[in-house]
DNA sequence: CACCGCATGTTCGGCTTTCGCGATATCGAG
DNA sequence: CTCGATATCGCGAAAGCCGAACATGCGGTG
C-alpha cells in the first residue's frame, strides 16, 4: 500500500537526483526520507531504489511506481482544483422531456459544453412526473420539465412556451374545416402519457357537456405518436417543432376553431437550489442565452 | 488535500449509507469517521456530505469527489497489484537496430503483446554503439543490437544471423561475374555507419595489400542506403532481407568470390540482467518462440 | 599509496503530531 | 419522550519527523 505522500516523495527523489537534494526539495530531513521509502519498500516488498555508496537509482520495478504515480498525483491535483476553486466539472445528472430534445436541448449542450468543458452530461428522458421524483431523491441534479408538474421548493427557471397542433393523416381521417371539439373528439387521440398534464388537458378540452369520455391513448414516445398517427391510428396532439423536425407527407394539422386549440405547453428548468444551485443557474443562465425570452 | 484513507472513508459513508454503518465496515470507530470528515471538509474548504438529525447525505461536491475518487482508488489497486503480483506491465524501452525493423521485430512485438497485454513500448531506432550507451546508462531497457558492440557485463541472446549481399544498380555500374575484392574496392561504396562494426569489417576486407583505402560511405538510414544505391552513388552492403521486403529492378545482387562475401551480421538481444532481467528473459523468449534456432 | 575532505545514505533516540477509541452530548423525526 | 443518527472531548497509542552519529565511496594531495 501506498500514499499520495510517498509517490510525491519518490517523485521528489526521481526529479532531483537523490535524498539529500529531495529533502532540500520537500522540506523534509534527508533521514526521514531514507525512512519513509525504506518502510515503503518493506510494504510492498519490491525494491523501488538501487543504492550504492554514492547515491540512489530507480529500480525496473521503482520506475513503473513512478511513471504511473506521476499520473496519479496529476489527476489527485486536477480534481482538488476542480474543487476548490470551483470550476464547473464533473457529471451533471440532466434529465430531459422529450418534446425538449427537439427544441432547445442541443443548443443548450453546445452552449454548456463550450463554456464549460470539464462538465460532462448524463442525460436521461422520460416523462415529467418521473423525473421531478428524481429531483427530490437526488437522482438527478437538473431537469427540463413541465413547469406545472414541478415538486414544490424546487428551483424554477421558465423556457419559451412549445406551441401544439392537432394532427392528422388526411388519408384516413377527414374532418371538417375549421374543426370543432366535437369533431376532434370523435375520433381516437394520440397523446402524452397520462400521468402528464397535456394529457389531462386535452382530456378537459374535450369531455366537458360530452355523455362519453374522448378517447385518448398515451405515448411515452414522440416517435411512436407520429409513426401511430401515420398510419391512421389517430389524430395526434403534437408540438410544431416536432412536425418541424421531422416533416412527412402523410401528416397535417388541423385547422381547429379557437375553443378547440391546445395550450402551448409551459417548460422550465428546474433543480434544488440548495444542492445544485450552481449548475442550475448556470443551465438557466444557457437557456436564456441561446433563447432569449 | 485529501489521502487515500481519505475518500476510502468516503466511500464506505455512501456504500453503506452513513457513517454509524461504515464504521462496522470499515473496522473504525463512528467517531473516528466523523472527525476525519470535519478534517478533510475544513482543509479542502467544501462540503462533503450535509448532515441533518437523521443521517448524512452527499453534496454536489461531495458527488464529484466521490466519483473521481472511485477512479483514483481503482487506478491505485491495479498498480498495487500489477507491482506486487509480478504482472508484466508498464513502459519497455526498446532499442533495435534498424535491420531488425524489418526482420524480427514486428512478429517479436506481435508475440509481446498478445502475452502480456498490459506492455507498453517505446521503440528507438538508432546505431547500436548510441544504444549500447543508453543501455549503460539506463535510458533503454532492452536492445536488440550488433553482438560484438554489446556493453561488458550485459547479458545477451543471440537471434538467428542476417546475410548480407553486395547490391549495384546495373544501369550505372558494370561487374565482372563473379567480381572480385578489387572490382569492388574500386567503386565507392555505400554501408552502414562508421561507428558500427559492419562497417569496420567492410574496410577490412577490401583494404588488406591495396595502395589506396576504399571509399565507404556510412549512413545510418537503410532507405537512403538503398535510394544512393539506385541512384548510382555507389555499390551498397544490405542485409538481404531488406531488398526482399523492398524490392526494386533498379537493384540486383552482385555474384562475388568466396573471399569477398560480407559476414553475416550478428544480432543478439540485450539487458542488464540486474535491472532488467525479467522483461529481457521475456523478450529473449519470444524471440526464440517466433524464430526457433 | 595513504590520507583527508566531501558528499551521500543509514541508523537511532527523543519529541511532536496525527489518529483512533470510548463515553457522552446533541439533534431531528415520529 | 424515545430512537437512531452525528458531534465532541479526553486520553493513549502509533506514525512521522528531526538531528546527530555512523558508514561508505570518490577524488584530490602530499
Amino acid at each position: 500500500m501506498f500514499g499520495f505522500r510517498d509517490i510525491e516523495i519518490i517523485r521528489s527523489v526521481v526529479r532531483y537526483g537523490g535524498f539529500r537534494a529531495a529533502s532540500d526539495a520537500t522540506g523534509l530531513a534527508q533521514s526521514a526520507i531514507s525512512r519513509r521509502i525504506r518502510h515503503l519498500e518493506d510494504r510492498m516488498g519490491i525494491t523501488i531504489f538501487e543504492r550504492d555508496g554514492r547515491g540512489v537509482r530507480l529500480s525496473a520495478p521503482g520506475r513503473r511506481l513512478c511513471d504511473e504515480a506521476e499520473i496519479l498525483i496529476a489527476q489527485r491535483d486536477r480534481i482538488l482544483g476542480e474543487l476548490t476553486q470551483g470550476v464547473m466539472a464533473g457529471v451533471v445528472r440532466l434529465g430531459v422531456a422529450e418534446t425538449m430534445t427537439h427544441t432547445i436541448l442541443p443548443r443548450l449542450l453546445t452552449n454548456l459544453g463550450q463554456r464549460h468543458p470539464m462538465l460532462r452530461f448524463e442525460i436521461s428522458v422520460d416523462t415529467s412526473d418521473q423525473m421531478g421524483q428524481g429531483l427530490k431523491d437526488d437522482t438527478l441534479d437538473v431537469v427540463i420539465m413541465l413547469r406545472d408538474q414541478a415538486p414544490r421548493g424546487i428551483a424554477l427557471t421558465p423556457v419559451p412556451p412549445v406551441t401544439m397542433g392537432w394532427f392528422v393523416s388526411p388519408s384516413h381521417f377527414t374532418l371538417p374545416d375549421p374543426a370543432d371539439i366535437d369533431d376532434l373528439a370523435a375520433l381516437p387521440i394520440v397523446s402524452f402519457p397520462k400521468t402528464t398534464s397535456p394529457h389531462r388537458k386535452v382530456l378537459q378540452l374535450l369531455t366537458p357537456g360530452r355523455r362519453q369520455p374522448a378517447t385518448v391513448h398515451g405515448s411515452a414516445s414522440i416517435a411512436t405518436m407520429l409513426h401511430l398517427v401515420r398510419q391512421g391510428f389517430g389524430i395526434g396532439t403534437i408540438p410544431h417543432s416536432i412536425v418541424e423536425a421531422w416533416p412527412h407527407p402523410m401528416l397535417r394539422e388541423i385547422n381547429v376553431r379557437p375553443k378547440a386549440r391546445l395550450p402551448d405547453l409551459e417548460f422550465g428548468i428546474c433543480y434544488d437550489a440548495e444542492r445544485n444551485g450552481e449548475i442550475g443557474r448556470e443551465v438557466a443562465r444557457a437557456a436564456l442565452e441561446i433563447n432569449p425570452i
